[in-house]
RNA sequence: GUCCCAGUAGCUCAGCUGGAUAGAGCAACAGACUUCUAAUCUGUAGGUCGGGAGUUCGAAUCUCUCCUGGGACGCCA
């Protein structure tokens, strides 16, 4: 438990009682009380509305009813300097903020720890993130998915959850088919045969690639092999490949799984009949057509879906299914998805299904990944995975670096389509934000250089009373706020909150750096005080950083 | 036609569980380096929160409806 979080509920418990006291409702007519962080600092450290909402119940007019409240409050008890009641009925609390004199301490105690809490309370919870078809390159699109996912899954650790990464190889169905016929193609062609890529087909690079390769291994000597045995050795090939592919590019990106799920392991272990058996006695099946089909619109889909096709093959959706039954059968306190836009009229059967299989709907979670634009000279730039001139993930890290891909990445909302600007994103300059945060960092440690080797005390010990100082109030109380922010980002799903909080705070530091002098040696009680408060930022900046999973350089 | 996402400053976007005078970056304009890094800071200007109705003490936020943009609606994956 943080300090903020304390002061915050010392208040509310003395405004209930305070309420109670002043008979304006009973304890059980005593609605939640809501303290919130005013955006003008004139409002106060907080202000709650409870005197709004409890009009009704007490029949007085809002104003009345704070003046009740405060006159039974103990304003000792919860350290506060003053209350104001303003508007229709807040109740501004203006706060003594001796709790900021702690706040240093906690964070450099708890160093690299300073923002974990034990929020999640050890909630087990799987991620399940990219899951390309390894049949291509990743491009502009899985990167973000990826970023999110990776971001989140660091948000939620750092909260106290037991998270688990996974990838999802689609190693199993047609696609493979497709994708050992497409090789075949590009090797056949390579060796100068005038062959036709298949209409449905993968026309990316990495194919051709792939041919290379088996060329450069094998020569021609699959040429005049067996037709089926040449397609199946592609296939493992191409499959081998490709995943290799994708793994080097996402530990260049710096996401690494926990786990790597393969579809074929489904059909091996008779997973998939399992789940269709599970279905069929609670009698969601039913046969139509020559195929077999899943009552998914029980639980509100639009329409019944097919599981076996009347060849007798499996839908896409057969496997999921039993994939997330399995997710499930892992004791996972939440399963989190992380789809592309495109695949978001798949929520409603997927969700059918597990409800159909006697699961709770609540432990399973979609975040639709919105589409990415990328910007180009300030043209948009086309992009396609069949003509393969899709910007791949290996040519954005090339081109602006992994550092602000990611970061740009997880500065919008997931549900916003996201205009990537490349020349911004090259761009070492000002116009660049990664750059603002990171220079924040670095600037603190040129200071903490200098403190060095000029030979300031940097004692443990400082007077933290000493920083009394407009922006080094709000940099305290903005640095309390940590803790918060990530514990939020985690149980929403919202990464992009802790680059909005790295931002302000590295905003909050260039302003103070502006107007304040930290080395200074005609005040060396107030420089070991300041000197402390930056070493507090550097790692609340860091430790924001490296969630995001950017670099904190230490020059620039 | 049905479903999902978005529509907030010139541009790109934040805006929490409904709260007070709707925020930030970029661009524009005016300033600040003999000083710990100017990749910075300070200030000015910029808004019918897509339109309309409703819910209530109070709506960018919730409900309904319409408009615009994007996406999805297969025995593809």
């Amino acid at each position: 438990m943080n300090v903020l979080e304390q002061t915050e509920d010392t208040l509310k418990q003395e405004i209930a009682d305070a309420v109670v006291k002043a008979n304006l409702a009973t304890k059980e007519q005593l609605p939640d009380i809501v303290l919130e962080k005013p955006k003008d600092k004139a409002h106060g450290d907080f202000a709650a509305n409870i005197a709004m909402q409890l009009a009704r119940i007490a029949k007085k007019a809002p104003r009345q009813i704070a003046d009740d409240i405060i006159e039974n409050l103990d304003q000792t008890k919860a350290s506060i300097e003053k209350i104001e009641v303003a508007g229709p009925g807040f109740i501004n609390f203006f706060m003594k903020n001796d709790f900021l004199g702690d706040i240093i301490p906690t964070i450099l105690d708890a160093d690299t720890a300073y923002g974990k809490t034990d929020t999640g309370k050890g909630e087990k919870v799987q991620v399940e993130f990219v899951s390309v078809n390894p049949t291509g390159d990743l491009h502009l699109g899985h990167a973000r998915g990826a970023a999110y996912g990776d971001v989140l899954c660091n948000v939620l650790d750092a909260a106290g959850y037991d998270v688990q990464r996974e990838y999802y190889i689609n190693d199993a169905g047609n696609q493979i088919d497709k994708l050992a016929y497409s090789v075949e193609a590009r090797y056949l062609q390579e060796l100068g045969q005038d062959v036709e890529m298949p209409e449905d087909g993968y026309h990316g690079q990495a194919i051709v690639d792939i041919a290379k390769k088996i060329v450069a291994e094998d020569g021609d000597q699959w040429v005049n092999k067996d037709k089926e045995e040449r397609v199946a050795y592609f296939k493992e090939f191409g499959l081998q490949s490709s995943l290799e592919n994708i793994k080097n590019d996402l530990k260049a990106f710096r996401v690494e799984f926990d786990n790597w799920f393969s579809e074929r392991s489904l059909y091996q272990d008779e997973k998939i009949s399992d789940a269709l058996k599970k279905l069929e006695e609670g009698n969601y099946i039913y046969e139509k057509d020559d195929a077999t089909w899943f009552k998914s619109t029980e639980y509100g889909d639009d329409k019944d879906r097919v599981l076996v096709k009347s060849d007798g093959s499996y839908t896409y959706l057969t496997p999921d299914i039993a994939y997330h039954k399995d997710k499930l059968e892992r004791g996972f306190d939440q399963i989190i998805n992380v789809w592309g836009a495109d695949h978001h009229g798949y929520v409603p059967r997927m969700r059918a299904a597990i409800q159909a299989l006697g699961y709770p709907s609540e432990k399973f979670h979609v975040k639709i990944i919105q589409m990415v634009n990328l910007f180009e000279g300030g043209e948009k730039v086309r992009m396609s995975k069949r003509t393969g001139r899709a910007v791949a993930l290996r040519d954005l890290i090339e081109d602006v670096g992994v550092d602000a891909a990611r970061y740009f990445f997880v500065t919008r909302s997931n549900d916003s389509q996201l205009d990537f600007d490349m020349d911004l994103a090259r761009s070492e300059s000002n116009e660049n934000p990664i750059y603002y945060v990171q220079y924040a960092h670095a600037r603190i440690c040129t200071m903490l250089e200098q403190a060095k080797s000029k030979e300031f005390q940097t004692d443990e010990a400082f007077d933290a009373s000493l920083l009394t100082a407009e922006k080094e109030v709000d940099l305290l109380k903005k640095l309390a706020e940590f803790p918060q922010v990530v514990a939020e980002a985690a149980e929403k799903h919202l990464p992009h909150k802790v680059t909005q909080y790295v931002f302000d705070l590295a905003s909050l530091l260039h302003s103070f750096y502006n107007a304040e002098k930290v080395l200074d040696q005609d005040n060396l009680e107030r420089t070991n005080a300041r000197i402390a408060l930056m070493k507090a930022v550097r790692t609340a900046l860091a430790n924001g950083l490296t969630l995001i999973g950017v670099s904190v350089p230490e020059k620039m």
